[in-house]
DNA sequence: AACGTTATCGGGAACGTTCTCATCAAGAAA
DNA sequence: TTTCTTGATGAGAACGTTCCCGATAACGTT
């Protein structure tokens, strides 16, 4: 029932826990004979290690804090199965917490990390996020933290990002050219880096284009649908209410859509959308929708080696210079936003 | 840099690591000058009790190990998450492992389980799994399991599922009610507890209006998308072809879906669908597909509370008798299942 | 004056490992 | 013979806590 220890196996064997200790790594000063012993006795009981007693020894988890605000979000959900691939072929454990877009929350899963259960962190900030000195302290207290998609500037460690700029000028870019001019923007919560870094290529987009640039057009959303409904109430109640609509995140560009249809507002006919998510469905939605999808899986490959590179970098105390990796976004082009035949 | 100990504040204060122990958690025993010092200095330096020493200590680590198939699934992220819910306010922490519905896998996942690092276990079992008694053993070491969703009868444990009987049988009496005779499953590996009960449910269904089963109509799939096209080329070049499929899964449904449409088969019209799904776009793909849809975040919930009740029952040694806990699925009727007008 | 109380505190074991130092016998070199 | 290697093993500290036992002083009781 109970698992047995080193100690248990040096009383049986008559030896001492230094002999069974060294044994069972396969040291060469002890006797072969010794070690066959041993090692047959741990092998017939079943004899493991208690890691936690190696943690306490050598003061680390073999485990990684991951902070996103919604597991329960396709383009999360992906990056953590990335992140998972890599650290279970590096031998660490992924331990889940989420923010759920609250700072508050986000606040309190740091703190519990900061008591070091874990090794290192992969983190993207909740939307609420404005203030970042308890990361940016942990990380001076010498915590490896690798921030993904939704970072900030104000900390200095690796990052790992989508082309956010390209992939929102691009999708902009695109609705333009299918005739559209009056272009609405749909996007999260004003402090996120994915938020400013989008608004940016939209606005990029508009400029090459001349196409003048109206802030009643540029609309922060929270995720919630009432939410949702006001906005798309205020745009389409504008004097000049848009034809195309960029939408950021799976949630919104469900919402949008979503919307949209019980208004019986015909798509891409009177309205085009592109949206910026990772939903697998997206194909086959109604209409098929226009996406600009992220290479979430790879986000969360190269996020987990980097961090684990830090980790074990760390005890070796090289120094590091830290980078920030961008990941090309790709844009899809299906029914939502093709209008010219 | 580095965290203060107990130790630390013992030797900065002059007292003993007991005294210092002692007073950090407000023992009665310490004089209230003594303690004032302890925990201003502790405050000052921003002391945090080291959760691994702790977990030594204890033998416990207020974790929970939850394997599941794949977390890149609507579902179990629903039920991940609701996992996550209530591990969080009771303080526990929750460690991701992916089976990727692979035997061999899930096994190397248990094997790190069973070194305990972990306090109990959350499973749903693999696809491949046909041998459950690498889990059967860990039980029967005294580790805390509840199985959830895809379970297993040899194992005397708690056990939270879906009435999968009751959906599929539901879900097929509504495609027989709107007209359909010839009625097709298409659903996930037969070693699966979720798998046999709605075949069950299925074939009961049949019974009921008197529509003789064909073991032609049930196929099997893992969940390559090379799998559905074949799997639907076979039911296709039937001498007697479906005009009705019930599918299993998010995959299963959306793969499905997609084959059909490059068939320019017509939905609902030459067959409907229905699907078991937990896809929050369900309602806006084309044709809106008819799902029974799983309480997916209250059998996380229900999971972890059942667990962590099991885990803190454990220390004072009181008898459980286990129980499975069967939650009701909802059929929500949408296009792609509605013939009749 | 001898003893019991009470209030405070310290010593040290224990959790399971690893690792640094011994220790000790046997054989080799002087 | 004496000293030096070498091979094989054990003792014990350390990682950070908690907790069981004392220990010590300052009192109060007889």
């Amino acid at each position: 029932m109970e698992l047995i220890t080193i100690k248990d196996i040096a009383k049986a064997l008559n030896l001492s826990t230094s002999t069974v200790s060294r044994a069972l790594r396969g040291s060469y000063e002890i006797n072969p004979d010794t070690k066959k012993l041993v090692i047959e006795y741990a092998e017939k009981y079943n004899y493991r290690p208690n890691p936690i007693a190696l943690s306490l020894k050598e003061n680390k988890s073999r485990s990684i804090g991951v902070i996103v605000p919604e597991i329960d979000n396709p383009f999360f959900s992906q990056v953590i199965n990335g992140i998972e691939a890599i650290s279970y072929n590096r031998g660490y454990h992924v331990v889940i917490f989420q923010s759920h877009e609250s700072f508050e929350r986000e606040s309190i899963n740091l703190k519990h990390i900061a008591s070091r259960r874990v090794d290192g962190l992969l983190i993207s900030l909740a939307g609420e996020t404005n203030d970042i000195s308890q990361l940016k302290e942990l990380h001076e207290k010498g915590m490896p933290i690798v921030l993904f998609d939704r970072v900030s500037d104000e900390i200095n460690t690796h990052k790992v990002i989508s082309d956010n700029f390209e992939g929102a000028f691009t999708a902009t870019e695109h609705l333009i050219r299918e005739g559209r001019r009056r272009i609405a923007h749909i996007t999260a919560s004003p402090y996120l880096s994915i938020t400013k870094e989008r608004v940016k290529g939209y606005i990029a987009a508009l400029n090459k284009y001349e196409i003048p640039v109206d802030k009643a057009m540029i609309k922060y959303s929270n995720y919630s649908s009432e939410n949702m409904e006001l906005i798309i109430d205020e745009l389409l109640s504008e004097t000049n209410p848009p034809d195309g609509i960029l939408t950021v995140s799976d949630r919104l560009a469900l919402g949008c859509l979503a919307t949209l249809k019980t208004k019986n507002i015909t798509i891409p006919e009177q309205i085009s959308i592109v949206g910026f998510t990772n939903l697998k469905a997206a194909s086959m939605l109604e209409p098929a929708l226009t996406t600009v999808v992220q290479p979430s899986l790879q986000m969360g490959q190269r996020s987990a080696e980097l961090l684990l590179d830090l980790i074990e970098r760390k005890s070796s105390s090289i120094p590091t210079t830290y980078q920030t990796f961008k990941l090309y976004t790709e844009l899809i082009i299906r029914d939502s936003s093709i209008v010219s035949i």
